[in-house]
DNA sequence: TCACGGAATATTTTT
DNA sequence: TATTCCGTGA
């Protein structure tokens, strides 16, 4: 790229004021572009950075050059895509320069706006005591509403709640109506449009009258506090002078505005991203926002970080010519320092059992020869596709964790507890309500109903229980005894949840027959508890930033958690890399999946998607597929390798094997 | 009105 | 795997 040369000679003033007096020592530990991309500061700048490009490093030490300049670090914001992420990079740019890069602001878009909102919602009329909803509770909600338009739903073809939450969201997100999204992404619920709109319409309401913002909803009402609040908007954008955004090829358009909005006053704003590993397009991500951020900013510069660190040659022959059949993209062309000889392989299986057969026996061969379980990863399109695996990993006793999938915060019981504790926080819950009266035998739907107006009519918050004229109901006294005890003594956060935990045991034991491993987690959370002062912070971090990882589930004290093999969906793999990679289910049909076969857009992605697999892998990778699978909704039989690799020579992917 | 059992169903996921 | 949904009987 021409604009590249210019930036080069822009920047050698830069460069060499940095020898003088700076602590670290950046030419050394940074390749000229990234270079570049740490000292060019003012202005709007957008870096392109390929996969293993050394992004994140990158970013960290553009955070310490700026502290190290003398900006003040409140004045620094940097926006991440996973809470995660920034504090990641905050950590290393302490460690690398001092604590003052602990001051500065970072987080995700949701955790900013939360933050912004709970300081200047009364001015725009919002409660700035807001409940959040996370994304459970929101389809709980619709579930709730759904029902309540009992005729229409009762037909099997009408969208379940997680479906209709989807379909909300994916409005909000990609800025449509409720109809343009059922036409696009929905069709076969055309004939339910009406219904659905109007649960919508419910669904806005009643988080209206509760108080209750869902993940959306906080990016939705961030815009337009900026938007159409000048002086807040200035004293916001006054405030952050340097901006930055990681993964930038992941926001939606929302997103985006508020950049826009955010940049009003001091336009330094860099944003890093690789459009070509933009897989988020069915939340609502578009990735055109990294192709129009020029456009948006102008005078921006373009800087590309095109060395990869991660992979040998071989990997990244193979990688670049699987994104070269990407239609729209930034042209880039990686390169890589690593030699090795190892072509990525395509197995061929026959079925999906030997498929199991074959990444086992390889992962005991090369543990055998000294690669690590924690350096092996198998990658697939879907949480299920690794069932069949799983099982036989259990079977030869190779240790491994999951991730994505399901969440510690969203599971049933952790749920529950955390239910009675927004009870507290706010009595006006009706879904948390709702949910700890259901789990007492005997309550249904019906008299949790009764029981919530009863109580609420006291209008004494949630004492309203202990006073609210019922006929007998079996089974409440307990709760009622609970509710008496959390009101009288004043507890912190854990003691609360002790007391909780201590009535919600029985519930466990008689609900689950795994009971024992979900006490662990309770007992988790309330390590976790204690941490919090303050209820609603704590609740509100529960919902923003859930511990993260699906922890080790009950193989807890099993084989040391440094030495498993990693399985993940590759969403769930962005941004890692291990020593090698399997991506199973290579099956056109299945990756792509049969549901975006006749969506161009879609396709698309799913080109990504694999692009992003296959460079993740340093030394090894090998990809899998196995025959003759029937698949149930379209009557197909699906035996071809992928589309995304099925013509690529044999000198740069291997084909020719198969395994029985 | 509730509990229970069996069947159906499932892209992907962070917030 | 694990939830969710629906029908049935109490």
């Amino acid at each position: 790229m021409s604009s590249q040369r210019r930036n080069k000679t822009q920047i050698q003033p830069g460069a060499a004021k940095i020898k003088k007096d700076f602590r670290i020592r950046y030419e050394e530990a940074l390749n000229p572009s990234q270079l570049d991309a740490v000292t060019c500061t003012e202005g709007p700048l957008l870096v392109i950075a390929g996969a293993g490009s050394g992004k994140t490093r990158t970013l960290t030490y553009r955070v310490a050059y700026l502290v190290e300049k003398g900006i003040s670090p409140a004045s620094i914001l940097l926006l991440t895509f996973t809470r995660k992420a920034s504090q990641e990079m905050l950590r290393r740019a302490t460690r690398f320069l001092d604590a003052r890069c602990e001051k500065i602001a970072g987080g995700t878009f949701h955790s900013f706006a939360n933050a912004m909102l709970r300081k200047y919602a009364s001015q725009m009329g919002l409660d700035p005591a807001f409940g959040i909803l996370d994304r459970t509770d929101a389809e709980n909600l619709i579930g709730m509403l759904r029902k309540e338009m009992h005729p229409a739903t009762k037909h099997r073809s009408f969208p379940r709640r997680k479906t209709l939450a989807d379909i909300f969201s994916r409005a909000v997100n990609k800025g449509l109506a409720i109809e343009d999204i059922i036409d696009q992404d929905y069709p076969h619920f055309a004939s339910h449009l009406a219904v659905i709109t109007r649960i919508h319409n419910d669904f806005q309401v009643r988080k209206q009258d509760h108080h209750f913002l869902d993940y959306d909803d906080l990016l939705i009402y961030l815009r337009r506090l900026l938007s159409d609040y000048a002086d807040i908007r200035n004293r916001i954008s006054s405030m952050y002078q340097y901006i930055m955004v990681d993964e930038y090829q992941d926001t939606n358009t929302i997103q985006a505005e508020i950049l826009y909005f955010l940049t009003d006053v001091v336009k330094n704003i860099m944003v890093v991203g690789d459009d070509s590993q933009s897989i988020y397009a069915f939340r609502g991500a578009n990735f055109r926002n990294i192709i129009e951020f020029p456009n948006i900013f102008p005078g921006t510069r373009i800087i590309t970080l095109e060395e990869n660190y991660r992979s040998i040659q071989p990997i990244l022959d193979l990688t670049n010519v699987i994104i070269d059949r990407a239609k729209e993209k930034y042209s880039k062309n990686l390169f890589t320092r690593k030699t090795g000889d190892t072509r990525p392989v395509m197995v061929n299986s026959e079925d999906e059992y030997s498929q199991s057969r074959f990444v086992v026996d390889k992962i005991k061969d090369l543990h055998r020869k000294g690669v690590a379980l924690n350096q092996i990863a198998v990658l697939f399109r879907a949480s299920f596709h690794s069932f069949d695996l799983e099982i036989e990993l259990n079977r030869e006793g190779i240790a491994f964790v999951k991730m994505g999938g399901f969440k510690f915060v969203e599971s049933a019981h952790i749920k529950d507890v955390l239910a009675h504790m927004r009870v507290i926080a706010n009595p006006y819950d009706r879904i948390s309500w709702y949910r700890i009266l259901l789990l007492i035998e005997k309550i249904g739907p019906k008299t949790a109903q009764k029981i919530y107006e009863a109580a609420l009519n006291e209008k004494s918050g949630y004492t309203g229980l202990l006073s609210a004229k019922l006929g007998p109901v079996k089974g409440l006294d307990r709760l009622k005894n609970l509710i008496a005890a959390l009101d009288i003594h004043p507890m912190n956060v854990s003691q609360m949840g002790e007391t909780i935990i201590d009535y919600y045991m029985p519930i466990l034991k008689n609900n689950y027959d795994d009971h024992p491993r979900r006490a662990k987690d309770l007992e988790h959370l309330i390590g976790i508890m204690e941490r919090y002062k303050n209820l609603n912070q704590f609740l509100t971090d529960m919902a923003l930033e859930p511990p993260n990882t699906s922890f080790e589930n009950s193989l807890y004290d099993g084989a040391s958690h440094a030495d498993r093999m990693i399985l993940s969906t590759i969403h769930s793999a962005k941004g890692l890399e291990w020593h090698t990679v399997f991506v199973i289910w290579t099956l056109d049909g299945r990756f792509p999946s049969v549901h975006t076969l006749h969506k161009e857009d879609e396709l698309e992605e799913e080109l990504r998607l694999m692009y992003v697999a296959a460079t993740r892998a340093k030394e090894n990778l090998f990809f899998t597929y196995p025959s003759n699978v029937y698949d149930r909704s379209t009557g197909l039989i699906l035996n071809r390798p992928s589309r995304y690799l099925d013509l690529i020579p044999d000198h740069i992917l291997e084909k020719d094997f198969e395994y029985r």
